[in-house]
DNA sequence: AGCGTGATTTTTGCATGCAATCTGGAGGTC
DNA sequence: GACCTCCAGATTGCATGCAAAAATCACGCT
């Protein structure tokens, strides 16, 4: 074992809105699990002992296997019977499938936001990417990577599928646990952020196709350098 | 309280391959339950009482709880803290996000498929096809329409994408609740036969634009059919 | 040393029991 | 009659306990 720090979410975490304990542990839990994996802080394959994980949120064993079933629905954790819960590996075949998937669902979102998107929703996400500039001007990792978050988000909420845009959060989430380890270099920010201002343009001028292949070029970069970064 | 028959799967119940109780519940339990809602024996809104489940797979609550919460997370089942489960609803505003969402990544499969599929694969499906059409000839709806599913399942998965599959295959159940309630009518199925007629020849000639169009297209009749008949 | 083989320990799967919450209705007040 | 309030019944949430399965380890064998 390793001698690392046994806590889980002492008290106040960065996540601002983490369910409460009372309401419920099952969404406490799953939230509260899937933090940790998207902040890497279990690693890929690492195993998630059902005992263990009871001792870090103090509960039992009931609502920790609920919880475990619920994220295996999320493809953040692998469920193999009789042999206990992991997480999810995130080797780059499979990192490559998540983008390539995200692309598709990028190109929907292009075609759609710029149609069904309202001005006051457009003036919301421009709001957005002034905070994500403000951020990287302040050289606030943190905070840059959750805003980029919630800007793409935002835009797939924008194309107006219920559907498609659960699936882009859960595509989001596991290429967020390859991110996380991989420091985005300087470079490839500026960069993104030049790409950002391109996809307002096409989305204030209501350009479908422009914005979709604006969305999908986006995607293609970010998933060059991640990739980039995981090859080593 | 309904009068109906409270029997679950009884013995060999229609679908070939259900897991084995031995094997472990919840594959069973997730198995059993998903198949009752697809078939319509549990409509869409219903109850789905802890105990009465229990009673008619013959489980504790523990393993039953636990397969809620996975077919929560396949969209089928709506989970309410503190009130119970039902089965998902699905009203016509959802399904037209389903069928949206299906015809995005429909999309995505006519443009890789055509280029990843191996010539076995292709032949593989042709098999399937012509199997289809012996189902309609020989008016088996039944096998019609599960040979259907697996006819799309696997040109999905010939776009050689792991996580769109399973997407593919979520949009496609929720697809099938709706459509088990509506009988298609035989001219619809006609019609549909010929679209994978044409699918096919774009598949063998390997024609990515063609046959992405075609698929896109295919969705699409697919959709207004069923939407059709749902808002009566 | 390498490799089965069997006992011990650990971990998971499932059932049960109690506490908390929700639901439905009777009775009271305005 | 409409609107609380409170009380039973039913239902869900969670903890615990036992049995089955895997993983670990010790031992003996070749």
């Amino acid at each position: 074992m390793s001698g690392e720090s046994q806590m889980a979410p002492s008290s106040a975490s960065s996540s601002a809105l983490r369910p409460d304990r009372a309401r419920g542990l099952h969404d406490y839990l799953v939230a509260g699990i899937r933090d940790m994996i998207l902040k890497g802080e279990l690693e890929a394959g690492a195993r998630l002992g059902e005992a263990d994980l009871c001792g870090r949120f103090e509960v039992s064993r009931t609502p920790l296997r609920e919880a475990l079933k619920a994220l295996s629905g999320e493809g953040l954790v692998l469920l193999q019977p009789n042999r206990g819960a992991t997480v999810a590996p995130l080797d780059p075949v499979r990192l490559r499938d998540v983008f390539e998937a995200k692309g598709a669902i990028e190109h929907f979102i292009g075609l759609n936001a710029a149609v069904r998107a309202s001005d006051a929703e457009i003036a919301g996400l421009q709001e957005l990417h002034e905070a994500l500039v403000a951020a990287e001007e302040a050289e606030a990792p943190q905070d840059y990577t959750e805003l980029n978050e919630a800007y793409h988000l935002e835009l797939a909420r924008l194309a107006g599928n219920e559907e498609l845009l659960k699936t882009y959060e859960r595509l989001q989430h596991n290429i967020l646990r390859a991110r996380h380890r991989i420091n985005d270099d300087p470079s490839r920010v500026r960069a993104s952020l030049a790409e950002h201002e391109r996809i307002m343009l096409a989305l204030t001028a209501r350009a479908r196709l422009d914005l979709a292949e604006r969305l999908v070029a986006h995607n293609e970069a970010t998933a060059a350098a991640v990739l980039a970064k995981i090859a080593v």
